[in-house]
DNA sequence: CAGTGGTCTAGACCACTGG
DNA sequence: CAGTGGTCTAGACCACTGC
């Protein structure tokens, strides 16, 4: 899980060829191939830096750094994949693109964590209609049911299972200055959720996916939302405390770890009575 | 309106001094001072590339690039601005990220245009349920209103305008499939968007923002999005061919050229039944 | 002060597009 | 085939952090 070698590809004939390579000479970078252009419109070849990018996500896939942990330095990570340091660069600036990886300057490069972050709810794009960010209320939580189900056609759907596989459900109340605003049902693929129950995640202080980080190493690193507009129907009225009259906004979201996969589902219903989702669009 | 000269802050002392500057050697990219540390957080200095980045900015504010022109080349752009290739690149990599600039590899960098755009609704986030891309149905537009009057508090605030200033109201549906969808209520000042009139905008085909960059050369460059549901009030719900029982989005938009002037302040009820408002977070 | 990320340069070569 | 953006390198220096 340490030394890996490899060599550019791009002008290798004349630069490293004489020089007898590290521990071992096996290219474990992709050699680009001109590869015949198939009728579909797949790249041609990739990067360097784009297959740099690739080995750093399995590394982080692999748990060779955890949440939190500073990676190797630039420099370090261009020794090691025998590259320049301009190109182990642009690999991790697309990273920390994508919030996976962030950098300090100074001090080095981390990867990035639910915990201890900054915004504490990353993905939660609900704010009061008063931009009053400086005080920013912390949630009081309260789970309502914690069970172990078998997962619906859409939920199997949403988390790449097949239909009836085990699935963890869970349902919360969020409420904000003591006004419920949010019932949040969750639903978790049971073989990478074992032995979750209401009194861990009671007991645990910070943000869920923190949690799942440090309880069960599932990283979120990007989700999907779908948004609608719909009537609580009575039960879940009673529970956000509002009528069956009162309209709310629907928000499904799917959240996947790396390499795509999804490990989430859930479905918030949010009370827009003094919040509004908030997006920002380029 | 052409040739700019500046010089590198960085290592000026032994690179360029000797050679004589072009045609003029006053410096216009700002020169990177110490400042003192003021109490607030500012940064202490711009680095080269953030600087070009602004010089570009103000040229497309300017006009000297319109929507859908080419820029000039990476080489001719370093030669302007006597900075390197890469520098110039940097700058360009950003304003690509934020969707102001287009790369086309082997033709050239273009200013960004609502008019031509591959998805034509830069902006609009809504989908159908069924993810058929495939068939897009093209809307179909109605102007219901479009008439000059004084700007509402909020109206005010979100454009940037005093209260009672003069802003053009417009009010329109759409419908996809036949199905009202969409309803609009949008506010524009009124002294960019004189002669705007129901008739223009009929006559048009292809998207507002497409319009209003080809008669008003106003491009709209980003924008921002509140969220909630709501009951559409009778007028509403009769104009969406809808209950007033029935649940909608409301998205209350406001949209900003460069430097971050807000141009449009609009809100949209979306009809939620097969669609959602779709939302990707990193 | 050493070590990290951040900026800048100059030059080489590659991939892609259009005439 | 010329010209554009895209990748990669090697080396220099700057700004920031922590010890």
């Amino acid at each position: 899980m340490s030394a890996q070698i490899k060599s550019s590809t791009q002008t290798i004939d004349e630069k490293i060829q004489p020089i007898e390579l590290k521990s071992n000479s096996k290219y474990s970078l992709q050699a680009r191939i001109e590869a015949p252009k198939t009728s579909a419109n797949l790249p041609s070849f990739s990067p360097l830096y784009q297959q740099i990018k690739e080995l750093l996500l399995q590394s982080l896939q692999l748990g060779e750094w955890q949440p939190g942990d500073v990676i190797p330095s630039e420099m370090d990570l261009a020794e090691r994949f025998q590259v320049s340091q301009g190109t182990v660069r642009k690999a991790i600036d697309e990273l920390a693109g994508d919030n996976i990886l962030i950098r300090r300057q100074g001090v080095g490069t981390f990867v990035a964590t639910h915990l201890e972050e900054r915004v504490q709810y990353r993905f939660l794009k609900l704010m009061p209609d008063s931009e009053d960010l400086s005080t920013k209320p912390s949630a009081e939580r309260r789970i309502i049911a914690c069970k172990q189900t078998c997962a619906s056609a859409e939920v199997a759907k949403a988390l790449g299972l097949t239909k009836d596989e085990d699935v963890l459900c869970l349902r919360r109340v969020l409420a904000f200055s003591g006004i419920a605003t949010i019932l949040e049902d969750i639903w978790l693929p049971g073989h990478s959720f074992a032995g979750l129950t209401a009194e861990r995640l009671r007991d645990y202080q910070g943000p869920m996916y923190a949690f799942f980080e440090s309880a069960f190493g599932v990283k979120m690193v990007k989700a999907q939302e779908r948004i609608k507009a719909l009537l609580p129907d009575p039960v879940q009225a009673k529970l956000l405390e509002i009528s069956t009259n009162t309209p709310v906004l629907s928000v499904e979201r799917t959240a996947f770890t790396y390499n795509n996969t999804p490990m989430e589902f859930r479905q918030g219903l949010y009370l827009t009575a003094d919040c509004h989702y908030r997006n920002e669009l380029n």
